[in-house]
DNA sequence: GTCTATAAACGGATAGAC
DNA sequence: GTCTATCCGTTTATAGAC
């Protein structure tokens, strides 16, 4: 416990090197001189760079999932819970496991590269497959006055606000007119529900799709 | 015009190659062969690889955005718009200005890997400063009721709905259930109107957070 | 403008000693 | 587990003929 081992530096260093300069622009050269280790370790403790970016994402996203599922269940246990409620518990697990806003730009850096990525070595859809199942239905369940097409939809709009938000410190700035940080956690989820809410809820568009 | 040039076959190979297998994946060996021409040929036209996506994006941006802005101005010369005209004004001219889905996606997924790319001579964002000068301040017009620093913060979530939603074909169809398709332009746009509407005029988030 | 040929460097992966 | 040394293919970019 006392030293991080070379496994876990290397999945430190490979998280903020891809995610600062990109995967496919970090040589494992320079990662394994960051990390402090040999070259050969990357293929001794992964097998492969592919290998290493999708546990790099797994370590993080795992942990968040597993805890957006138990709030979850938690609130399903209690009864219906409100629409605020499941997008609290999707959100919030994101937001609060990392101190600074650093690492949750991080995190979401690494995972819109992998997004846009079509090697197959590189899905990693499968890290979220149970929870979006579990969060779409609980989302059409708080939404039963609303057509079902149109909360899948909503969903489809919802995922891109929760994924790319904070992928860029510079862009939220700049946007927010230099008045939001992805350092104030609270105040970003506040932000963030309230406006996922108001989507979800909208009244619906008109069949004539009126000026 | 008759046929196209090699700098325009150039622009389309890379558009193609670069969205679908991604910019580094991609060499410029691969790309000239698709593009029916000599490897030096980049070189010739373009100078670099780097060039030569930034010239792929501006190819497509720049002409959005443009009419992004005409739509805006003839608005704005009518009178104060309403919010939902404004938002049509910024989603429409990215859906309208291509014929299917595919189109979309490739840009779409061209601005999210450029987005996730630290490296000075790949800056875009000059593509869309005057744009979102603009439409900040149309939003912040459309929207008196709501205080501005919030109205900054739903910006912020706007852009990713934006930019993201249509950037892979295959999360939108499993999201959606199967029912939404990035080919049906006007029911995606009529849908993404009436969530980003939903959100940017919801109700602000109260200073507690309450529960 | 387009080509061939090549420069000059870098990439991931691995064999085998320790 | 960690190291050195190296294999071997690939990369972008360019020089110079046509």
């Amino acid at each position: 416990m006392s030293d991080p081992s070379t496994k876990e530096r290397l999945l430190d260093s490979a998280e903020r090197l891809f995610a600062e300069r990109g995967y496919a622009a970090t040589s494992l050269r320079e990662l394994t001189q960051d990390a402090g280790c040999n070259l050969a370790a990357v293929n001794y403790h992964f097998g492969t760079k592919e290998a290493l970016v999708l546990a790099v994402l797994e370590r993080r996203v795992r942990p968040v999932n597993e805890e957006r599922l138990a709030r979850l269940d938690a609130l399903e246990a209690a009864g219906t819970p409100q629409l605020e409620d499941v997008l609290r518990a999707f959100v919030a697990p994101l937001l609060e496991r990392h101190r600074d806003g650093a690492a949750v730009e991080r995190v979401a850096r690494l995972f819109l590269q992998l997004s846009t990525m079509r090697d197959p070595e590189l899905q990693h859809y499968r890290l979220f497959q149970s929870t979006a199942t579990r969060f779409v239905a609980a989302f059409l369940r708080a939404l039963p006055e609303v057509d079902p097409v149109t909360v899948y939809w909503r969903i489809t709009f919802m995922i891109p606000v929760v994924a790319m938000s904070f992928s860029d410190a510079e862009r939220l700035a700049f946007l927010s007119g230099g008045t939001a940080s992805a350092d104030d956690t609270e105040r970003a989820l506040a932000h963030m529900v309230s406006f996922l809410a108001g989507g979800l809820r909208a009244p619906e568009p008109t069949a004539g799709g009126a000026a």
